[in-house]
DNA sequence: GAATCACATGCAACAGTATTGCAAAGTTAT
DNA sequence: ATAACTTTGCAATACTGTTGCATGTGATTC
């Protein structure tokens, strides 16, 4: 039944699980970055520290980043299919003040950025605040 | 005494009392953004919610400007003096991973972003993160 | 100078998110 | 079936941020 997604854990070398694969199919079916409160409001009677190492799993094995878009709680998304996370993954976030809901703008890589001497580039995190499509008006 | 730290406080229209002289004076010396429990840490017996209130105060003013570097723990800085925290004054921000040092670029302003359709700029807060010069080896 | 007022401070309590220890349940290999 | 290992659920805790309330302090008015 849940093949696909089975497939897309073990990719990444992740055992599936029954957890796992429902914690996938949330962040999956919202398109969207979601906080660990958001992803156990999905469910019933799933416990939160579950997910939260469900989360840390999936991020460890690259399935998923994770952005601190400053609402307060640290979100995450599924990474694309060919993401190692590295730096040419990397791109902005959306973090609609309105909704609160944070967008992954896949297809805004981060721009090289020409840093002082001494300093050494390892990651990113930029995140652009204002009203999402949804909130306009 | 503090004189000239008072003047600062008197501009932004912040009452200077002696709380503050030592929360200015405190931003003022280390250069660099720091965490309400750093600042508390560099006092003997202040309350944690009088700098936080004091802190709070300063932002309303603009005399400090904040940034979530994804730590965990909010950072503040000082404005320079022409800072209005509009856009313009927007700037990138660097967290050391080895020490924890947040970085303020303040000569690196954030460059123009062209979001998709529908989405309308607000703020942003770009944070890269790798070692700083105090750091390499 | 005393009464009054506005604001700042200190204390304590609380809220939200993240995180860990431990035991039970489930899974895999032998 | 047993042993070894992993995952899950529960409970407890840590950390940061935040607020209510009483007290203190300085400015203002009379």
């Amino acid at each position: 039944m849940s093949n696909e997604i089975d497939k897309k854990l073990e990719q990444k070398n992740i055992k599936p699980t029954a957890m796992r694969e429902l914690v996938y199919e949330v962040l999956d079916k919202n398109k969207k970055a979601l906080s660990l409160y958001e992803i156990e409001q999905q469910f019933e009677n799933v416990e939160r520290s579950t997910i939260f190492r469900t989360l840390k799993t999936f991020q460890d094995k690259l399935l998923i980043h994770s952005v601190d878009d400053g609402s307060g709680a640290v979100k995450y998304a599924l990474c694309d299919d060919d993401c190692t996370c590295s730096l040419d993954d990397l791109h902005y976030h959306f973090l609609c003040t309105k909704c609160g809901q944070t967008h992954c703008l896949k297809n805004m890589p981060i721009p090289k950025v020409d840093l002082p001497e001494g300093f050494n580039f390892e990651n990113a995190n930029f995140v652009i605040k204002g009203t999402c499509p949804n909130c306009q008006g």
